[in-house]
This record gives C-alpha cells, structure tokens and sequence, in this order.
DNA sequence: CTTGCTGCAAAGGTTTTGCATTGTT
DNA sequence: AACAATGCAAAACCTTTGCAGCAAG
C-alpha cells in the first residue's frame, strides 16, 4: 500500500473524528485540504484502508459509515434519526468463548454489538 | 396496515426460510405465487414489515438482508463469502444490564452481535 | 523504472418515487 | 366511501469502474 497524500489526509481524518463519517462526510472534508481529490479515490481508499485492517465499516439501513477507532466498542443506532453512538463496553470473554464453543466451524475474529433503540434526544 | 395479498405472501415467505434473502431474493419467490407483483410493491412491504417488528433487517457491506426469525438469536458473516449464518446464542443479561446502567439516557430495545471471521467453507 | 494511485466522467446496481388504478376495511 | 396499497416506469441515489496521466517506492 503506497501511503499518497490523499490516502494519509482520508486516514488522518478518520481517525480523528469521533463521528461515524461516511464516504460523502470523507470528501467533503478532506476536499478542504486536498481540493482536487475526487470521490471516486475517497471510495477506493476507504476500501483499502478497510481492508489493511486502519478502519472499520459500520453498515447500517441508510448508509456505510466509517469508524478510526481499532478498540473494542459497540454502537447504538438510533430507530429514529439514525444516529451512531459508541458505547465503550466490553463483551465478556466467556460469552466470546461460549459461541466459539458452539460454533467449532467457525473462524471468528470478531464481535460486534449493535444495540437499537430511541437515543436521548428522540426518546424524551 | 392492510392485510393485501402481496404483504402476506411476502411475510410467510420472510417467515418461512432459514435464509437471509434480499429484496431481489424476495422478489424472485414471491413472484412464482404472484406472478404481477413488481419490486416496488416488495421494497414498500419489506419496509412496512419491519417498521410493524414483523421482520428484522440485517445490514452487511454488500446487501440488506431480512430476517424472520424474531427470537433471540445472532449473525455470523463471512468475510470471505458473505454468508449470513445464525448463531443460536444469548447475550448475558448481566451484560445488556451492565450497558443499560451505563447509558441511562438511551432506551435500549434490542441488541444483536454480528460476528465475522471465516465459514467452515472458507477457511478450510 | 515500475507499479499502483489519481481525477474525471460514465456506467452500474439498488432502492425510491409519482401517478393512475385497484383492493381493503 | 375513504384511504392505503399496487403496478409500472422513471428517477434518484450511492458506489464502482475504465482510462490516460501522475507519483511513490
């Protein structure tokens, strides 16, 4: 992976937000600093990026957003207005070690818990 | 919500299979029964559906996915594949508790853990 | 130098929508 | 009768891709 200067300003940019951006999000703000960048190379590289392990996806019903924060942590999503929030809790390593158990098949690198519901906001 | 004839066959088709079929994949079956119906009527319905918590959506990188099954259960994907397994599992309650106390201000309604790494397929 | 990356613009695929008509309640 | 749902087709939307030129290693 060539580290170019649109690559390292989508990195940068990721990592240090702590919003969940989408592609769109991406290019509009890299495009301050990197004004001729394209959305076409912002799609490639969050793909590379994502698949060099630097970032990680969140898919929900409207759209892909991206996530710069390798630690472990889950994320509501609000019913109402979509909102992405993390919650920094851990799962427990006996639930992790119960469904490798069940599940011998499998190879699991991963677990990620996705709660929904109303968020402070559309709740009250 | 009116009971038509293309909701209902979209909901027991939804209901009757151990797969995780897509909107297309909706389409496809339904339409051996209803032979008129068209993709709008079945992307309306779908969404008619799960907004009613008849059926849940599964979000991947690729697709949308529904899901029948309303029990208690959890996803693994493959990141080879893309195949949707379930995962007949519970979450500790302590653990959905813990995250409760923690975060007071949301309503949590639901909480589902995607687990990805490779199938037996792939990574055999 | 070689290979991967970029910008641009066009294409691709999925999902949504407007509208006249039909079907439920 | 009222209003929600349908079929059809077009539109909207997001994402991917081909290609010629450019830049990083």
């Amino acid at each position: 992976m060539k580290m170019t200067s649109q690559r390292q300003e989508i990195l940068n940019y990721v990592k240090s937000v702590k919003c969940h951006p989408t592609a769109e999000n991406v290019y509009t703000e890299v495009r301050k600093k990197l004004s001729r960048i394209s959305l076409g190379t912002v799609y490639r590289n969050l793909e590379v990026l994502r698949k060099n392990g630097l970032i990680l996806e969140i898919n929900t019903a409207e759209k892909t957003h991206f996530d710069g924060d390798l630690t472990e942590h889950h994320h509501f999503i609000c019913n109402r207005c979509g909102k992405i929030m993390d919650l920094m809790v851990r799962l427990p390593q006996k639930f992790i070690g119960n469904v490798k158990g069940s599940y011998k098949g499998l190879e699991i690198d991963n677990a990620v818990v996705n709660f929904n519901g109303l968020c402070e906001k559309c709740a009250g």
